[in-house]
DNA sequence: GCCAACGTTGGC
DNA sequence: GCCAACGTTGGC
């Protein structure tokens, strides 16, 4: 069964542009240093199931495309990179402690942003929306899929 | 195993 | 630049 996810990227990053304008407007997902995020990747996430691209830590923070989860996860080669700021001096190459995945947009949407999402009481139980929230993977209910990317918020 | 200190995320 | 929230670390 197809699962819906949020994933918030930092423009500055990987833009929906940038992801975009990618080979295949595919591009490896690096960087998740969290355990739960990390657990989502390798335990729930399916090739296929949709994905709403946030940008994060950024002017304008909201929903700007659709992306969809290209692949099964791998190791996070940036972890054993010194120069990256996702370098990870406790992670052992045979025993890498971070995964990443494949994530391919799809398209743009409008930007649905934050304060619109927080003024919709229809997504007030979304979890990225939730006081304190800072993990960068979250799932999405259906109906919170449809309104976003069909439905009344499209 | 508890919990205070510290670091990070991310909105504002 | 500030700060709320929360995960992680490390002393005990």
């Amino acid at each position: 069964m197809t699962q819906y996810w949020l994933m918030k990227s930092e423009p500055d990053d990987c833009s929906i542009d940038d992801a975009l304008a990618a080979p295949d407007a595919t591009v490896p997902w690096t960087g998740v240093r969290s355990y739960q995020a990390r657990n989502f990747m390798s335990k729930d996430m399916q090739v296929g199931d949709g994905v709403l691209f946030y940008h994060s830590s950024c002017p304008q923070p909201g929903i700007v495309g659709v992306a969809r989860v290209a692949s099964g996860t791998r190791t996070d080669p940036t972890q054993f990179d010194a120069s990256s700021p996702y370098y990870d001096a406790d992670s052992k190459a045979d025993k890498p402690r971070w995964l990443l995945l494949d994530v391919q947009a799809l398209r743009k949407t409008r930007l649905l942003s934050l304060p619109e999402m927080r003024a919709t009481p229809e997504l007030a139980d979304m979890i990225v929306l939730r006081r304190g929230n800072r993990l960068s993977i979250t799932p999405v209910d259906e109906k919170h899929w449809k309104l976003i990317v069909e439905g009344m918020l499209a």
